[in-house]
RNA sequence: GGCCAGGUAGCUCAGUUGGUAGAGCAGCGGACUGAAAAUCCGCGUGUCGGUGGUUCGAUUCCGCCCCUGGCCA
């Protein structure tokens, strides 16, 4: 065989990235965990809120005890005034798949937060972070003459841009205008620059979700009412108290920190914030569904009945691979 | 038992000087490029408590009944 013809294969070894995404409350992570404490694979989470200490109960983040044991890559990373994002994601995840790699082992995406997953696995164009003056700047003018009006400015800068955002959308004019003021060009010209960090990577999915909505509904209630009964609302009064976060920092964005501490602010009772937690959570598990149903392709499984298929045909693929 | 106030969308309520009704929240669908557990867009028929009456026409006016809350016995 030529070195020529070689090439090729080589690529064609290189070893398999799998991920087990849904919605939240469907039991990713104790699937994961029961997985990688008998086969040879190593979660990254894949959360934008389990990357955050002192983000625990409300985040239904794994005990430190099991995650000193099993490592969980990208897990209490990150301190709560920080903004991750999507941007850093990327480039931990890739050094952590790289990492699982090199000590021939596999790499396990676990999480729903679609936005990161798509970076990933669909690459993200080479735009500049965010800038908080910037930012400032552009919330100071919003709070002004309003984001149509800013949304009207997009339209001169970068039409293209301007067309795809709805001129409420505060968050999307906001970054599309900071690209371009921060780089002078369009941000619809920089998207189309945008390569996949994992493309010749051979990928598997799945995706956990109950059947019938009522079913998830349930599940979520009955996940918050627990995580109150852990303690949520005294991990929530002790970020609170810390002093240097507010409603804006985007951890306390999370849902059910976010009702919690308005109540502590004294916005609505403790029984309304709890309903608006959930509410919220119902809320996020449908936008996770819509990102699934578009997105990723995996293959859907039912949390109630398909575990031990799914752990037992992962583990014989990883055997066959020589793990 | 009497008086008063209510009974309208899953919830909280608005409204119709008589021409069968609409907000917020919830729910459902969708969008999504460094805040994404974020941000935004679209979707509103429901015996207008029941039943009789007046009327061309009643959810609206009148009678009776039922239910809820309050006050008085």
């Amino acid at each position: 065989m030529s070195p020529a013809a070689r090439a090729p294969a080589a690529a064609a070894a290189q070893l398999p990235v799998y991920l087990l995404t849904g919605p939240t409350g469907t039991g990713k992570s104790d699937w994961a965990i029961r997985l990688a404490q008998s086969a040879p694979v190593e979660i990254v989470s894949v959360d934008s809120a389990l990357v955050y200490r002192g983000l625990d109960i409300g985040t239904a983040k794994p005990a430190a005890e099991l995650r000193t044991r099993l490592p969980h890559h990208l897990v209490d990373i990150c301190d709560p005034v920080e903004s991750y994002s999507a941007g850093r994601f990327v480039m931990d995840a890739m050094a952590a798949i790289a990492a699982v790699h090199a000590r021939r082992r596999a790499p396990l995406l676990v999480g729903g937060t679609m936005l990161y997953l798509r970076a990933l696995l669909k690459g993200l164009a080479p735009l500049p972070q965010a800038s908080v003056e910037l930012r400032r700047e552009l919330d100071e003018r919003a709070a002004h003459s309003g984001w149509p009006a800013l949304h009207a400015e997009l339209a001169r800068l970068d039409p293209e841009a301007a067309a795809r955002i709805n001129p409420n959308d505060s968050q999307r004019i906001q970054r599309a205008l900071e690209v371009c003021l921060a780089t002078g060009r369009r941000l619809s010209v920089l998207q189309r620059e945008t390569v996949s960090p994992l493309a010749n990577v051979p990928l598997k999915a799945w995706a956990l979700a109950p059947r019938d909505r009522p079913v998830l509904h349930q599940r979520l209630a009955s996940r918050f009412h627990a995580m109150m009964a852990a303690g949520f609302l005294e991990e929530v009064r002790a970020l609170h108290r810390r002093g240097d976060l507010t409603a804006r920092h985007s951890s306390m964005r999370a849902v059910g920190y976010r009702q919690l501490w308005a109540h502590l602010e004294g916005e609505y009772a403790l029984g309304e914030a709890v309903e608006r937690g959930i509410a919220a959570t119902r809320q996020l598990a449908k936008r996770q569904l819509t990102w699934m149903r578009a997105e990723t392709a995996p293959r859907w499984l039912d949390p109630d009945t398909d575990e031990l298929s799914w752990n037992r045909d992962l583990r014989r693929e990883l055997l066959q691979l020589g793990l």
